[in-house]
DNA sequence: CTTGCAATAT
DNA sequence: CATATTGCAA
């Protein structure tokens, strides 16, 4: 008999979310003001810039191409913001919000992190996109965006999983590159093992999970410089050590530099501690960077998440 | 309609 | 290569 799932608890852990007037968890938005403005990013509704509040999930509908204020940094011609190539015109950007293309959101191990944590605290039963990403209140993370990295992560547990037993041994290359690749990034986070279902089996309450970060925000216009220092950790995919294109002339996958110099092109074997030479503003960090090519990569990366 | 997952595309 | 996108089945 009773096989019915509680609504309940659901129903009324929405309610006693906190009103993001009176708690902001951890969405900011991908770009501040002024890293728009430096960026001649046109903004258009600068002035809308608020968090996004996620009531009903039934009716609200959580679709926009961009937060609602969000800054749509991405334009449709040529027009770019930073690193390469900026120079052009400025091509307004003539087009709403809409039917653009947002860069490639990276994963990084705080988001990660944050995905991660979502899953665990929800539970393998509401531990759905929809919800995740309304857990994690990330602003401009989709549902698209938080489905493509469960199933991975799924693949990854699963892999997990099912190699930690066998005894035999004798395993030996089931991982291919993809699969140290997401290790990388899987590997570096706290992987909660009771990754059990959880949420419809009668627990009345629990205590309000405080996995999330306080609400410590406060943006500092000068931050574009440190946000660009401050990501730093390591790159996946060194397995070519002979990869001779630094920077003059490949796609640098998915990283960054800009503003800054650092690291040499050969020996990058660095892991950065965010703690060893925190950035005087750690506060947010986000940034948006065209990988070298006209490959634009969204980090979003939510900071002030300890190890 | 949302989700899950394979295949495919970028 | 990591994500995104698509197609199809529950």
């Amino acid at each position: 008999m009773r096989e019915e799932e509680e609504p309940n608890w659901f129903a009324r852990w929405e309610e006693e979310l906190p009103s993001p007037e009176e708690l902001m968890p951890l969405s900011q938005s991908l770009i501040t003001p002024d890293l728009a403005l430096a960026f001649d990013i046109p903004s258009p509704n600068p002035s809308q810039l608020h968090v996004l509040h996620h009531h009903s999930a039934a009716t609200a509908n959580k679709n926009p191409p961009l937060a609602p204020g969000g800054v749509d940094f991405d334009s449709p011609d040529l027009s770019s913001p930073v690193g390469a190539g900026s120079g052009g015109g400025g091509s307004a950007g003539d087009d709403s919000a809409r039917t653009l293309k947002r860069p490639r959101l990276v994963w990084t191990p705080q988001l990660h992190k944050r995905f991660v944590d979502a899953v665990a605290h929800l539970g393998i039963k509401n531990a759905v996109p929809k919800t995740i990403m309304q857990l994690m209140s990330v602003e401009g993370l989709t549902r698209e965006n938080v489905a493509s990295h469960l199933q991975k992560y799924r693949l990854y547990l699963k892999r997990m999983q099912g190699l930690s037993s066998s005894g035999a041994g004798g395993q030996t290359g089931p991982m291919s590159a993809a699969d140290a690749a997401t290790e990388q990034l899987f590997a570096s986070n706290p992987i909660p093992h009771p990754l059990l279902v959880r949420g419809a089996s009668g627990h009345g309450q629990e205590p309000f999970m405080q996995f999330m970060t306080p609400p410590s925000m406060q943006h500092h216009p000068q931050m574009a410089v440190a946000a660009a220092a401050q990501q730093q950790y390591y790159h996946r995919q060194m397995g070519h050590f002979g990869s001779p294109m630094a920077a003059g002339g490949g796609y640098n996958q998915g990283f960054h530099i800009r503003g800054a110099q650092r690291m040499g092109a050969s020996g990058m074997g660095m892991v950065h501690s965010p703690a060893s030479a925190a950035p005087p503003t750690s506060s947010y960090g986000e940034d948006i960077d065209l990988g070298l090519g006209g490959r634009r990569v969204l980090t979003l990366f939510p900071t002030s998440s300890e190890d």
